[in-house]
DNA sequence: TGTTATTACTGAAACGATTCAGTAGAGAGC
DNA sequence: GCTCTCTACTGAATCGTTTCAGTAATAACA
């Protein structure tokens, strides 16, 4: 039943060549030269004999696996890795298109207890990762030391020299908070998840902060709500707003994440506060869930596919040799305006 | 810099065994038996040496790469493999988490003109691929020639000896008429996508059609509205079912997947038809969108993260060689009732 | 004491590619 | 006719494992 497997040197047998000539002439190694005959016949018995190559083997002498890495956030309640979350859906179609666009493959996987991502990528031989969003500090050393490519994706933690893409959060924060003011809200919260950690919430919120204070309008803690990133505390967190939205006066709200956004609208309408009637909402990123909401929401927008894209080509770029220096794209954002704010 | 790399023969050398004893003892080859001296001081070297395997050389040798690939499906339209569409990243979730408890890896690809997907899968020497919901006669032959361990998932076509993974899906569209009928509905709407493909869908829609004729109830091809599996076209299909409202009499609506459902949600609101009040809907899937809509959907709920454990048991099953008959096994699936129906 | 098992370990051939370092023959230049 | 360069091609080592087919030493059995 199984198809006995072909290799390069049953074309050569076939074809009446050495495996030399076959691996050269199917590789199109641009150093040797054939003639055209010899071309034509490796070709025709191999494809005569339907060969297919083997990615081992090649990968065992080449020290190449064509296969990057993407380590996805995994929380400790989730022990699965993410693709539901609408983020890094969009961020993974992007980048598995783009890396197939230039021959590689993606190897996803979350990590586990007893084994550190870097150790599989090791093992696998992975030709370069790509982390999304990793508080990393404790990792820096292992990565370091494997002395593979690596690009960073939304990482705020520093003293590293890896290449980085990103977004700027504080702006983008700061965007939001003052898109806000401007439409004459003055008490605005903010509703946030892992703030503690060292990445793009903590920075986002210090831009709407920045907004707050430079606009001279009230900044306390109350108006400050984390929890998870999650549709779930989205809608325990609208709760608690909701339930002291008439003593608090507050009629705007900055949230760090659609997936929270749509939480939210759930939380503060099952209190009974209307969006944008009570509540105006500005949310962030932009992914495909903002658009189909009641009302569409109102984002920061930043370009999760470009960002995918953007983060393959750095990696391959170092891959490739091209790229050696320290480089950190920051890759454009801005307010798009659905139907989720009205003015005060 | 990078870390010269540890081979076994340097663990070799450090405990002062052979080559073989290092394998064995690393990989606790069963038949083989050696003194606890010598597995505590290979095990040593290894750990001093901070030994890393080559998956590379173990899939050369022994032919398994650990990896299963997993082939989602692609429109026209999108050439990225849809990681965002609420059901794949929930079945993907869950097929990545099982891999790798069981040591495996996964590799999502889409295909691209120039290749395909079965020729990816020997090229890396995938031990198993899971094919999901793939229209695939053309590829029958080339998939059986590779005689490669082969699960489908979703699959309704026939003449094939492949194992499936599969819910009723006819049953799961007759309990959605079934349930609308029994709330008392007499004319209920059909909304799908791709319906002549030989898929998931045709199968709902016939189970939806003979509950209709067992009910006596109308069925009319005016009751059908088919286009893609998409929000866009829930839209677009809501826009068309709200035009006709008044004079079709349509009091509800089983929609094939919640993403079209809410699509449907937002074509009918913007028709002024409201949901349950004017129409009742019952979607498929319960993804997690199924809950965050309002109202939230009542659906025919399959549990799409066992669907994914199940199917990567059973091409493990295949890939060990316990299994060898070929197998279908049909999930269960049942009503959640929430709050888009209304009785008539 | 001689045969047979058992234990602990090893040598070397695979696996399927790549690529360095050639070689043989033809043509060019003088 | 001699060297030199090119073109077209090839032999063999190498990548890091696994695993078959041993071997030598000791223990068990008759």
């Amino acid at each position: 039943m199984r198809s006995g497997r072909v290799r390069i040197k049953d074309i050569a047998a076939e074809a009446g060549v050495s495996v030399t000539t076959v691996s050269y002439i199917l590789n199109k190694t641009p150093t040797q030269t054939f003639s055209p005959e010899t071309v034509k016949s490796v070709l025709d018995a191999a494809n005569k004999l339907g060969y297919v190559p083997n990615m081992a083997a090649k990968a065992l002498v080449s020290n190449r696996s064509h296969m990057i890495g993407v380590v996805i956030p995994q929380t400790e309640q989730h022990r699965e890795v993410m693709f539901s979350n609408p983020f890094y859906g969009d961020f993974l179609s992007s980048v598995e298109y783009t890396a197939r666009q230039n021959g590689y493959h993606i190897l996803i996987s979350g990590t586990n207890a007893d084994q550190t991502y870097i150790g599989v990528a090791r093992t696998r031989g992975l030709d370069g990762i790509i982390i999304l969003g990793m508080y990393m500090e404790q990792h820096y050393d292992e990565i370091k030391k494997a002395g593979m490519p690596v690009v960073l994706v939304d990482c705020y933690v520093d003293g590293h020299d890896f290449n980085t893409v990103k977004i700027d959060d504080l702006q983008g924060g700061y965007m939001a908070a003052k898109y806000l003011l401007d439409k004459g809200h003055r008490r605005i919260a903010h509703v946030t998840g892992r703030l503690k950690e060292r990445g793009v919430n903590q920075q986002r919120m210090y831009g709407w902060k920045k907004a707050l204070e430079e606009a001279g309008a009230a900044y306390d803690r109350s108006l400050l709500y984390d929890g998870e990133v999650s549709y779930e505390y989205g809608v325990i967190l609208g709760g608690r707003l909701a339930e002291s939205f008439r003593e608090s006066g507050v009629t705007a709200a900055f949230v760090s994440a659609d997936i929270m956004a749509l939480g939210l609208y759930k939380g503060l309408k099952d209190g009974g506060v209307s969006v944008p009637g009570d509540i105006s909402v500005v949310s962030f990123d932009d992914t495909w869930i903002a658009g189909i909401c009641d009302p569409a929401l109102t984002v920061v927008r930043q370009d999760v596919a470009l960002k995918g894209k953007t983060a393959v080509e750095a990696v391959l770029g170092i891959i490739d040799g091209g790229i050696t220096e320290k480089r950190e794209i920051i890759l454009p954002i801005r307010i798009v305006e659905r139907g989720s704010v009205i003015g005060k």
